[in-house]
DNA sequence: TATGAATGAGTCTTCATTCAT
DNA sequence: AATGAATGAAGACTCATTCAT
């Protein structure tokens, strides 16, 4: 197996034990039975298991930003690309359950704290949605809040459902997210 | 010292401690040391550290509860219900930030797993935030949406904001607080 | 209540509970709920844990010798008295199970190392029973053994079946002793 | 070292540190001295004390089994058989005191309790003793007691003198232990 | 004198990390 | 480069003993 294709197995073994067991419940063992590697192996690639998991979580971040923006109709009207990213942002989530898991506990985890959060999950100004939003209040669309608040507006809620849908508590289907994401379109239209 | 008193010291060491290095970086007898007591004496109070966390989630839930219905203006229109405890949440937050990042962090834990999310944080449907919601409801001045999703776009929001708060990415003050709730009014109104 | 008869509950109640939990699952927390009094009390007549035990023990060995000597049909002969010994053995031990209990373990721990074994169960040169031997060997009635080899041959095999009587693996009835103890004097009887 | 040197070499070092100090005596970082090895290290092959001990009690019975059954000579008459397994016993005791202690120590400890007791010491009806009395009793050498009471009346005694032996209360040399199976002998012939 | 809350050393066990092979 | 056995520091928990009341 060749060095990077190594590398991605244990990130992914990694992700699915810790999203599953958490950080405390996954030994660095457990990380590398699933991988098919030795344990030492993986100390070949990453210095300590706290640097696995900021690897990883940088890693599972790209791979987000990167499916979310997928297809991203640019040149359409604002609300459009609006809803586009609501509904990206929640299959992504509801399509890998293991990656929105990992992430979730590592932005409520001491490892999270280290870093900005104005990257994924509940914000997004670093990226596309941030010039959506940003072109969206020029035209005086959006009520004229902060940038973290407007975020925090429909991310807030999209996780919170996530969650719930996760978890078990609701169901998710097609309509309810189309109404969900409007609702957020309320929240934040001017 | 009583020893009620003691127990409310190991409790809120229990909170000062977790609520900054997390569940696993908050050795019993850090907790311990924080409270100025013997390790073997916060087993005199609870059995186990998972029974001393549920004991303080318990404590800090009824605490929490407590301040946000406070003082609610049972017979004034929703919406002004509606305003009421939202600030009040978020003045809560605010003002117990230790109490904020260990129920968050709670949440997502496995202790966390075996309390139904109904409870606190990001849903409050066990309580009086029900009621007034399902009283603006009935009267159509809320979009029919479920119960669940109406409560992911008011807390979900105002939760994602306290965290930025806490974690000094923003700050949210009075008229930034009062616009944030009513971004979410205009979300969850029909 | 006296001191005396305060002491008297205490070496009980450790006799009940170290018989039934052993001596390392009997803390003297248990030993003083069981005899209702405070921890501390226990320490007023005994220095330590180590300490009370010692002094059950030699309690039990009191208690013990005057329950199986007694009534002992001095002036009959050899044979006879022999019988008698035998059968009060087994009928205390049936008795007082708790009692053959902790001298088992007491026995078997590091506890009993300090002490000389030839006192109590399984030897009794120390007492009456040596004298009754003594006499018989002088009338050449037992085979020329070292008394030590006599009272194994006599109460090895009677310890060995209280202890599976206590166990349930055999029932100890009135005939089934009498044919033991009678197989124990031909052991010994020259 | 290799995996199973290194086993029996922890079992080596369990079974001398409990034979000396007792279960509770002997804490798992003691063995792990004794042995050489880190604690860790014997958690590689077992899962836990308990374990551990349970594991060296198998051991033990097995090396003793096989030791006392060594060179029976099958097509002897009973009483030839007889005394050859009641030598063997005890030279097997005697030359392994460890072994003999720590067997004892089991029997009477709530580990024990979990095997059925018909195994080894004090009882060997489930091997090839079981089968020479048995034989035996058919013939009508013996008197017509039940296997267990003739166990007992064997057993009992040998253990009691190996205990003295080893204890140094008395000194088995050749001829005593003759005289002492001669003695067991007449216990249980008829 | 009696109490029992408090202490903290000692135990078992886990697991991130190292290193000889 | 890869392995995984070995390490030992660290953590939860127990309990004999002490001492302020």
């Amino acid at each position: 197996m060749h060095t990077v294709e190594k590398r991605e197995e244990i990130l992914q073994s990694a992700l699915e034990v810790i999203s599953v067991h958490g950080f405390h419940g996954a030994p660095m063992s457990m990380i590398a039975e699933q991988a098919q590697v030795a344990m030492g192996t993986i100390y070949r690639f990453f210095p300590s298991k706290e640097c696995l998991i900021h690897e990883l979580y940088k890693a599972l971040e790209i791979r987000f930003q990167k499916a979310v923006s997928e297809g991203l109709p640019v040149h359409r009207p604002v609300r459009e690309r609006f809803f586009h990213i609501g509904r990206f942002f929640i299959r992504y989530c509801l399509a890998s359950p293991l990656d929105f898991r990992f992430l979730e506990q590592f932005q409520n985890s001491p490892f999270g704290a280290a870093y900005r959060r104005d990257r994924i999950l509940g914000n997004g100004d670093a990226g596309f949605l941030h010039d959506v939003l940003a072109e969206a209040q020029q035209e005086q669309i959006l009520k004229p809040l902060p940038m973290a608040v407007l975020c925090a507006l429909i991310f807030g809620p999209l996780i919170c459902l996530i969650r719930d849908h996760v978890l078990g508590f609701i169901r998710l289907d097609e309509p309810l997210v189309e109404e969900t994401i409007a609702a957020c379109w309320d929240a934040i239209r001017s």
